[in-house]
DNA sequence: TTAGTTAGTAAAGGTTACTAACCAAATACG
DNA sequence: CGTATTTGGTTAGTAACCTTTACTAACTAA
């Protein structure tokens, strides 16, 4: 839906367009009734069906009336919905619940969260292209890694195959999709529309390592990845913002639960907004005091290593913190966002940059706001992307996030 | 949803919380499969009858026949949709299609735009509240206000009944529902939880419209609701902003299609987010610089007043404008938004305002990113409001926007 | 032992949307 | 002019789905 709507909205800049005339009602506008959007009983039964599978795998170990229960369907639905869930193995019964109360006892359910693979890509870092095989659960069993050190373009796609080769061999339990977090521009159907540092531009990769494995192929941008699974594996709100600040400065964003991705795919592409009014290094970009050259760590490192003493790289780090606040503020009020996390090298952003950001984000919105934010370092480590990756496939092939 | 997961999202201010511990699997999380979230037969009816009516609410003169095509059900699923519709007047049948091709020819179809009314409020102006009857096309019909200077608290309340009182007395066809857009902070409930220039705190006003007459009523903050009538009967895109300034600064933003409302319903309060690095006025919240000491009404006419000629007043202007869009920037470029709007008094934003806020962005966001931006007034003018209040109605009892 | 409670299954029923087949009414064409 | 073709819309029957009702199983409480 936000594809084809957006590709419709008005193209160019006409930067006004000053009017006063009544409001020619909407019905102009092109037919835009999403196809699928329509709702037939198997739609139904499926969305059904990804309710209990959500019910379970929240909490798991509760027995079909229990799912009854908080799904809102009555017991014979959902065992039946169980029926077929057991059928494909993707729920299994534990046994009878222990505890002693009247009535019959329940038979516990849970997802079936070792009998399946999901494989996570995260081609977001330069050396190496980086993969896990999990669980259902999100649990690491296995990893791997390829150099890429400038590897672009055809070969690095190759890269990218080498490491499923390598991860669906290591996988000992069906895999049930791939998750691919790519740097750069990717839009909804998994094409790459431009990732400079891999050399791609309009790789549909979604497409590509679906039809030569065979498998449900996830594909989306690193950094919205990433917040993704923070969302779901470190327990982030609803309205959240996920910062990665590595080589560039990126960011994922979710509002009302769900990712944005923006008109054109580049949602959360914050590293190149200029911060401040007081001007700034110039950027690679041809502007200056872009976010990057405030945060960026190559630059960030250059700065620490030519300080004299701790206090000096703390009062670097402080103002490097201070510009991601002053850049967040707009968008902490604009959104009324209940969390800000960050996620990068520990050592540079969570000691006083991360104190800098949050002492000026609250010194510089709404009070009632920032009584709500919570700003923090990810749990998640340098496996976001790829536990990120492994979300995507979680929702999309089962409905569960 | 939004509500309930932003209302379990972790409070309290932890500026930091270090750890790179193995993540926890987000099991532990309660339940939170929202309620009515199933899908039982009737609910898909209600879906595709929705389907049906958007399709026809948009592009009317449709046949039957269209519509399927349209919408992906087939003839015989649409027949039977349209004949409810039509047994509850909301379709009618135009007649013969005029064309000449082969086949018989089509029955045309449209919904019945004039057979029923809605009514929408707008409460955000200091001296009036104003209010409209439209028919289902947003044309209006009829007009109505009631002076409130200084009124407040329960007496504004009742403002608001005389004026629906005198609005539902000079509607002709049976009304749909009631919009209101309010002040203030507006839960998903439409209780204003907060609106200091009313007095009104936690008012559930929703509710006792709704009780009072009887009818499917919709409360939403005014800036919300101008953010939804500009989608609809403004043309706007799937990601867009729109700013309102008068006597203070407010916005309401729409993601994916989607009004957002964050994490404590207050998305789109941006007037005390302060911009820039380099100081500005005090503001009665505390801080200094906050956008609405650049940008408010009030403010900025006194300088206005001050200024020796045009140029001075052009000036003005123009530094306000790029205030504006030293604050845009990171929004727009987090968000990646296709259009901004502006609403509010022309002569003011019209012109050098607007260009001041169309270059800032230019100079301050990424070159891919401004290529797609529309800045713009609003084409509404002050219904804006009062005509987002009666999408809010058509969405909310018909599916249609 | 009896009553009451809870889990799970079975049978029957009502909705929903589908396919297949049909009629209606126009154009296309020999 | 008459037949074939095309398109719109309806009728009849079917499959899928969830519900209600009723049942069995298995436990606690007294």
């Amino acid at each position: 839906m936000t594809t084809e709507e957006a590709r419709q909205a008005t193209a160019g800049t006409r930067a006004q367009q000053l009017a006063g005339a009544r409001p020619a009602p909407s019905r102009a506008r092109a037919a835009a009734v999403r196809p699928g959007a329509r709702v037939r009983p198997e739609h139904a039964r499926r969305h059904n069906r990804a309710l209990v599978l959500q019910a379970l795998y929240r909490g798991g170990g509760m027995s079909r009336a229990d799912v009854a229960r908080e799904v809102g369907l009555t017991r014979v639905t959902i065992s039946d919905l169980v029926g077929d869930l057991i059928a494909e193995n993707l729920v299994i019964e534990l046994g009878i619940r222990p505890d002693s109360r009247p009535g019959k006892p329940a038979t516990l359910l849970d997802i079936n969260r070792s009998g399946f693979s999901i494989i996570g890509l995260d081609l977001s870092h330069n050396a190496a292209f980086r993969g896990v095989v999990t669980n259902l659960d999100g649990t690491v069993l296995e990893r791997g890694e390829v150099a890429v050190t400038g590897v672009t373009g055809d070969a690095a796609l190759d890269a990218v195959c080498a490491l499923l080769d390598d991860l669906l061999a290591r996988a000992n339990a069906p895999v049930i999709g791939l998750g691919i977090g790519s740097p750069g521009l990717v839009d909804l159907d998994g094409t790459v529309v431009s990732a400079p540092n891999l050399d791609w531009h309009g790789l549909p990769l979604q497409r590509i390592v679906g039809e030569r494995y065979d498998l449900p192929v996830q594909v989306a941008n690193d950094a919205n990845m990433a917040a993704v699974g923070e969302r779901s594996f470190g327990g982030a709100g609803a309205d959240m913002m996920l910062i990665r600040v590595g080589r560039g400065v990126g960011s994922g964003i979710v509002v009302g639960g769900q990712l944005v991705y923006g008109s054109g795919f580049a949602a959360g592409e914050i590293g190149h907004v200029v911060v401040g009014t007081d001007g700034g290094d110039p950027c690679a970009c041809g502007k200056s005091g872009c976010l990057e050259t405030w945060l960026a760590t190559p630059r960030l490192e250059v700065r620490l290593s030519a300080a004299p003493d701790d206090a000096a790289r703390e009062a670097i780090l402080r103002e490097a913190g201070e510009r991601l606040g002053i850049s967040l503020g707009p968008v902490v009020g604009a959104l009324n966002l209940g969390e800000v996390v960050l996620a990068g090298p520990q050592n540079v952003l969570g000691g006083a940059l991360l104190e800098g950001t949050a002492e000026t984000l609250r010194s510089r919105t709404m009070a009632e706001l920032h009584g709500d934010l919570t700003l923090r370092m990810t749990t998640l480590g340098r496996d976001i992307v790829v536990l990120g990756a492994v979300v995507m496939v979680l929702t999309g092939q089962l409905g569960v996030s």
